[in-house]
DNA sequence: ATTTACAAGCCGGCTATCCTGTATGTAGAG
DNA sequence: CTCTACATACAGGATAGCCGGCTTGTAAAT
């Protein structure tokens, strides 16, 4: 009988024990990754269910299938797992806007096809999370400072992408270009918001397809120019 | 680590009675109705800050000046207060509306003022509020319950003011008026939730004129009915 | 190549804090 | 005097982050 037992853990002789050698040998970066990528895919996944508020760590651990330990040494705080899931959905939406965007066709088919390709991205849960931890940061002063660089990134790059849209397409280069970016973003996100909570997508596409005619209309200028400045507010 | 500065009101001071006036006597019923004003006002502006979720009983009774127990002894549940919220919203929105809409003009001129109409009520921190409301009854089974009729009345309500518009004004009976109705819903919500996260006003208010355009050549007929099924999605 | 020292991943209990709703007491209206 | 409006204390429950200890990978020393 060891002082070790009267006072545990006072002076630990760093007991070695005998190694297993399991079939499957995985490297640490490989488990760190594991890891890392369920625990984003849970946060999507709950982040969408319930939403920000609601959204707890211990629901994301069960849920990714992790243990709590194993989440906080990945993530440390909340506020680093949620950057980790906005910069993640940002990459992959990034990768899929070069992918469809430069698919086929001329830059018009492209441009038409527009509001089809937002619709699929922003409808998507992970769409929702990076909406949900966006609202969130309203309540988390630490997570609307390290956000906000992120966000800038976000919305410069989505900027770019639709100023050269149009500006390879040889289209009248529209003045109200941004204008039109920021309102088919807003329609969209509107209306995948309806769909998170009515969950009645036939009359959403309805609309999506109304969209679409009116995008297709303005850039053939068949949408005359706002007439007198009637009190716009 | 809470940021006064930059998150006002996220840290409450904990202490704050009212000064009982003795020389103003009140009836019963205005006392009662006074402290559900303020509450609800609260609650409105609580949830316009810091979303549902960070949305505690306390933090609304600190900011209607409230005690706890007047306020629990008004709304004995955190649901039953946001729901008092909700149907409160609902009658002041459908009071402007009417009041702004049988206001002056032709249907046509009506019509075209819609965005603007929707625009001014959309972006209210009570319109907001009640976003956050809807969005946080996924995470509460109990207001999710309680909120459904409301909802649908809502709903209705919503889309019969907008087809007796169409209809009164003697419009080509357009089948997709309820597209429209939920696009442009969309539109205007998506576009107040960019405010509320940018707080940047003026960019927006061009997505606003150019919804209105939009709209104008849409019910005049400028724009072209959708072509070939070309895989919506 | 084996051993050995250490770092990285991981586990689950613990605590301080906060939040909601209840219980109980007090003042004012009727 | 009775009932309503209000105030305060408290209980029960949940959550975020911490911590001691254990397991597995990695690489330097032998």
């Amino acid at each position: 009988m060891t002082d070790e037992a009267v006072f545990p853990g006072m002076s630990r002789p760093r007991v070695r024990r005998p190694r297993r050698t399991i079939a499957e040998r995985r490297t640490q970066a490989e488990r760190s990754a594991e890891t890392q990528r369920k625990l984003i895919e849970a946060a999507i996944t709950v982040l969408h269910r319930v939403g920000y508020g609601a959204t707890t760590t211990g629901l994301i651990a069960d849920e990714a299938g992790v243990s709590r330990g194993a989440m906080l040494h990945q993530y440390p705080t909340k506020v680093d797992l949620m950057l980790a899931v906005v910069a993640e959905v940002y990459e992959r939406e990034t990768a899929e806007y070069r992918r469809r965007g430069a698919e086929t066709g001329s830059t018009r088919e492209r441009l038409y096809r527009f509001p089809d390709l937002m619709w699929d991205l922003l409808t998507r849960p992970s769409a929702m999370a990076v909406l949900e931890i966006m609202m969130g940061s309203r309540s988390d002063p630490e997570l609307a400072k390290r956000l906000a660089p992120l966000q800038r990134r976000i919305e410069a790059a989505s900027r770019a992408t639709v100023e050269r849209l149009l500006k390879e397409g040889g289209f009248p280069d529209l003045p109200e270009a941004n204008a039109m970016r920021r309102l088919f973003v807003a329609a969209v996100r509107g209306l995948s918001i309806d769909l998170m909570l009515l969950k009645d997508r036939a009359e959403l596409d309805d609309a999506i397809q109304l969209l679409k005619r009116l995008l297709r209309a303005l850039s053939e200028g068949l949408v005359p120019p706002a007439e007198e400045t009637s009190d716009s507010r």
